[in-house]
DNA sequence: AATGTGACGGACC
DNA sequence: TGGTCCGCCACAT
């Protein structure tokens, strides 16, 4: 376990129901900026009880980066059930659902 | 040590 | 809007 990974899934952990954040967003909070293929990997090789809010993960380009019948069906679903639109393009509307994390002194020590 | 591989992302057309 | 190409970097062989 690096820095970096435990870094990462503590943010993770901290997307808000019903927004998203994207692998290179979370690399560069996470203080590696450029990192987005770590924390995808770092999504894929972590376990269930890891408890990781993964499907509110998604590319920069907002878009779903799981492969049909890999995921993908469940990581759509789940974000519909939270009341993420995704349009039939598969795009989602970053402007509207990424996750803006606030810095708080009490949230952030 | 060298090489292949991604749940990526930016540049280009 | 969408498709390629390419740089990226930790991991696995």
């Amino acid at each position: 376990m690096t820095p970096f990974t435990e870094k990462a899934k503590a943010l993770i952990k901290r997307i808000p129901r019903g927004r998203v954040a994207t692998y290179g967003q979370i690399a560069f909070l996470a203080g590696f900026d450029g990192g987005a293929r770590q924390v995808a990997w770092l999504l894929h090789s972590s376990s269930a009880k890891d408890r990781l809010p993964w499907h509110r993960v998604i590319g920069g380009r907002g878009r779903i980066s799981l492969p049909r019948g890999c995921g993908f069906e469940t990581q759509l679903r789940r974000l519909r059930a939270e009341g993420v639109n995704v349009p039939p393009s598969g795009r989602i509307d970053l402007g509207r659902y990424l996750w803006e994390p606030r810095f708080s002194t009490a949230s952030n020590p």
